[in-house]
DNA sequence: CAGTATATGTCACTTAGTGACATATAAAAT
DNA sequence: ATTTTATATGTCACTAAGTGACATATACTG
């Protein structure tokens, strides 16, 4: 665990950059050299931060799965995930800054299509997203990480999550389709209880006090 | 589609030996004249073949992916999974090049934790297999590709099959686990069968004759 | 057999990425 | 307060990855 604040937000700033200048001029034609002007670094920094240039962008996708990650961690058990998303998801509940990642998030994804590159990126992300869905499946229903089970529901919910966000960013930037939050929420949700093939959407073994009363959500 | 059997060909035998290299000697340590120099070829080729030194095994495992895909394609509607898998699944099934890189990929597939590189390629492939899997569903319960249900079930499939290999991989290579063909046969078709979110992999429709008798599976 | 398309070889070149060492900065130890 | 110590970055020379341009071989087409 690398655990220096400033280092990360380096970091997370190249991979901004790095996501923009994509964006605008295609991988293709961004160097390491344009990231690290872009940047205001060396050159040189900008390989001790990125095992590739393509890898440029994760931190950023990164970024997001993990304030989503963070959200579905302190998802009370006995609340369902329509009501934990409608709840805690939308652009009124996040910072500005992480409003405008998304946004590049959204942008970097409907590109999919043209930039193998940037699928590849992607997908590793996606695979990071998999393993704190592991973590979080265990945990919700009381098995051990190892268990295929979980790992196997852990799979199939991040694919689901992955669609979701395909789907909705290329409907958004290709074909100017404007989805509301609920509609988003309530697809997201509705996805992802179909596509778990385990039961950790709806409220789970609900946790008693030794007194035999119901333990309160918030706890 | 760049039809050249010839082209395939040397490029399926490049990948081969880059597969072969990367586990000898880890993907960092095996350079592309390395390759080159092991399939006989100028340096200059191996680049035309792939965009970069990791892409190199995608070919191997798309060769894996695709003779899976031919399988399910030649699926009679009126045949469930586990009965499809029990009948065409197998090593004694299979030709002897085809089963020496099912070998190779199983190894390729235990690095995984070790050489991202590794799984940034495997990923990609597994998009590919997605793909074909989307045109398959499709097909099967007659919708069109481009419908959501249908992305969403060929993703947490694809998933599934992706862990199952993961895991069995894993197992195999790293644990020394011997699993017999019909354990893991029985293993996929159950990982698959949680994770379809549409109804696929039962009999589906039965397709019926104008006299309205059952038409037989074989047509 | 001539003509055309495609795959590869050769080689100079650009860009991606690393190793080694110097410098800055800030926290920890004295 | 000052000296360690650790970590992030800068500088620069270098290796490896990957491309462009042109020549040659091989194979299909008429």
């Amino acid at each position: 665990m690398s655990r220096s604040l400033a280092r990360e937000n380096t970091r997370l700033e190249l991979s901004r950059h790095a996501a923009r200048l994509f964006l605008e001029r295609g991988v293709s034609d961004t160097s390491g050299d344009d990231i690290a002007a872009a940047a205001g670094v060396a050159t040189r920094t900008v390989w001790r931060h990125f095992r590739s240039k393509e890898s440029a962008v994760e931190p950023l996708f990164a970024h997001s799965s993990l304030r989503f990650a963070a959200i579905l961690r302190r998802w009370p058990r006995d609340v369902a995930i329509e009501d934990l998303f409608h709840s805690t998801l939308g652009p009124d509940k996040m910072a500005p800054q992480d409003l405008a990642d998304d946004i590049l998030v959204v942008r970097l994804l409907a590109r999919l299509p043209e930039e193998p590159a940037l699928r590849a990126a992607w997908l590793m992300s996606c695979h990071i997203g998999e393993e704190q869905l592991i973590e979080l499946i265990a945990e919700r229903l009381d098995r051990p990480q190892g268990d295929f089970d979980v790992r196997l529901c852990a799979a199939t919910v991040m694919a689901a999550i992955r669609i979701v966000d395909e789907t909705v960013s290329l409907a958004a930037v290709k074909y100017g389709l404007k989805t509301t939050t609920a509609e988003v929420n309530e697809h997201l949700a509705q996805a992802i209880r179909k596509a778990s093939t385990l039961p950790f959407c709806d409220p789970v073994t609900p946790r008693i006090w030794p007194d035999g009363k119901l333990m309160p959500a918030s706890v």
